[in-house]
RNA sequence: GGGCCGUUAGCUCAGUUUGGUAGAGCAGCGGACUUUUAAUCCGUUGGUCACAGGUUCGAUUCCUGUACGGCCCA
């Protein structure tokens, strides 16, 4: 049992003095008949006089954020969902044992007030209050009125004190909210199905990613969390739906950094009878409707760079923007050893087992990938690196996939989908081999899914968007903790 | 995984350079105050200085380690 502090001594004082005047501190069923916008949108225009003499009633809910006391009025700033609003509440008004229990009342408690709308002196639209009601009771103190909430781990540990005291914070996810909407609403609009595939899969495939291990007691099985529902979005193709989307949590067990949380939101999609060039162009589409429903325009700002999201975006090759964007010699992009080299040189670390397409892509990464500020598409990768990906015809060590950049981030990564199974198996068998020298992303054979091809599915091209890197882009947040509600934290001691 | 930085009252921060057990503002508590809005005025409580060792007569301060966090690199 944690040692109280004495500001918690005084308010569960305060609390039980409630309690014995008869006050309960946890009632239920008061319903505020307005929030505080509506007041604001209805009566923000009417002046003093119009509002003495309309006499406009109304009933609010909310948490006190203010307290000005003057011994028998007192003004107090109310907060509810959409915003603040001042009440006055006074002696005269109350009677005396309303008043006394009133003045038990504190910062950061929930309150209702019924009363009616005047203003100040100073002009401000304010509740005249008839009645003060204590809804629920707060035993805590509230960060400090000022300065707020600073300290990052408290904000993302009690992320609801944050949301108390940092509107911005609020402002994000409420965005990030209206986001996720429009995405939903975009493919709902163009005829998609919106599906629901495992989390916790048998075999875990889809993206070259540690997976987490869990294990099913009944089953007595071992179980995987998702890194991806690609796999299972494909066998719903082969079993005839065409166009499915899912927008859900995929989990990697990797790193924490400012760009990946273990956990976090994937949209992938899949349309048969499509190819990767169709899905380019409904990329476009699909992120300028977002931006324009969301913020009204096609232009926003990140991290001081203005990115337009009018299309169509720049398509780039993937050998050639490493040759003009990274310098990256004709030579070094043939030969493995020569990559290995300049990888090097350049600081990027090579493990002996990497494959040249994964040398190549760790040098873009590092040179290619922060210059692509506006939109662009880069097109046609390396076919080791993209072990489901369709191989071009043109080029069998080619695949034909495509990735959007954006704001120096990789933010979709999509394709023609392999449909052969036997070259499946072959790739899957690639991905084996790599497993088994050591390689921990490496992908499993996955023996269900090729009987699934098998069986015969449409030419396809699919695609995944991830949805935090689109929410930072969009809200220019730095860090990916600052689009995520909870983000992953080790535990605190104690 | 490596480097750098941080952790002092409920919150936001000083103080540590040069070792002698800590300060402010807000919040809280007591008092005054019926149009304030960072209300004001008077008085005042509150600290295992992240944790554990070491050096020292004495450590919040110096040293080492650990935990948690942040930034950068991998």
């Amino acid at each position: 049992m944690e040692k109280r502090s004495n500001l918690i001594e005084e308010r569960r004082q305060k609390a039980k003095r409630l309690l014995e005047r008869g006050v309960p501190i946890y009632p239920t069923g008061f319903r505020p008949q307005t929030s505080v916008e509506k007041i604001f949108s209805a009566y923000g225009q009417l002046s003093e006089e119009e509002l003495e003499a309309k006499q406009i009633p109304c009933s609010v809910a909310g948490r006190i954020m203010a307290l000005r006391n003057f011994g028998k009025a007192c003004f107090l700033h109310l907060k509810d969902e959409t915003g603040k609003i001042q009440v006055y509440v006074r002696k005269d008004k109350l009677g005396e044992e309303k008043y006394k229990n009133f003045k038990l009342m504190e910062l950061g408690d929930i309150i209702g007030v019924k009363g009616h709308l005047f203003r100040t002196k100073t002009g401000e639209l304010t509740v005249l209050a008839d009645q003060v009601e204590l809804l629920a009771k707060s035993l805590r103190p509230l960060p400090e009125k000022w300065h707020g909430l600073t300290d990052v781990e408290t904000r993302y540990r009690q992320r609801y004190l944050d949301l108390i005291v940092n509107d911005p914070v609020r402002e994000v996810f409420k965005t990030r909210s209206k986001i996720v909407q429009e995405f939903r609403s975009f493919f709902l609009s163009r005829g998609f199905m919106e599906v629901e595939t495992p989390m916790m899969q048998p075999i875990p495939g889809g993206a070259t990613a540690r997976p987490f291990k869990t294990y099913h007691n009944a089953l007595g099985m071992e179980l995987y969390l998702r890194v991806a529902p690609e796999l299972y979005l494909k066998r719903l193709i082969v079993g005839g739906f065409e166009k499915v989307f899912e927008l859900n949590r995929n989990f990697r067990n990797e790193g924490i950094s400012v760009k990946h949380n273990p956990e976090f939101t994937m949209l992938e999609f899949y349309v048969a009878y499509a190819t990767y060039e169709d899905l380019m162009v409904l990329t476009e589409e699909l992120f300028l409707h977002v931006v324009q429903q969301v913020f009204g325009k096609s232009e926003i700002e990140y991290q001081g760079n203005v990115i337009d999201f009018k299309g169509p975006w720049p398509r780039l090759s993937f050998f050639g923007a490493l040759k003009e964007l990274g310098g990256v010699s004709q030579k070094a992009l043939e030969d493995r050893q020569e990559a290995a080299e300049y990888a090097e040189s350049i600081g990027v670390k090579v493990d002996s087992k990497d494959s040249r397409g994964k040398i190549l892509t760790k040098i873009f990464d590092h040179l290619v990938e922060p210059k692509l500020i506006q939109p662009h598409f880069v097109v046609d990768y390396p076919i080791e690196v993209s072990p489901l990906s369709r191989r071009s015809e043109k080029d069998p060590t080619i695949a034909e996939r495509f990735e959007l950049f954006i704001g120096g981030r990789e933010i979709a990564n999509g394709f023609n989908e392999l449909n052969d199974p036997d070259d499946q198996r072959k790739r899957f068998e690639q991905q084996v081999a790599m497993r088994e020298a050591g390689d921990e992303e490496a992908q499993f054979m996955d023996e269900d899914y090729i009987v699934a091809l098998e069986h015969g599915m449409p030419p396809t091209a699919g695609e995944g968007i991830g949805i935090d890197r689109v929410v930072m882009l969009l809200t220019d947040s730095p860090s990916i903790r600052d689009v995520i509600l909870f983000p992953h934290m080790r535990p605190r001691k104690n």
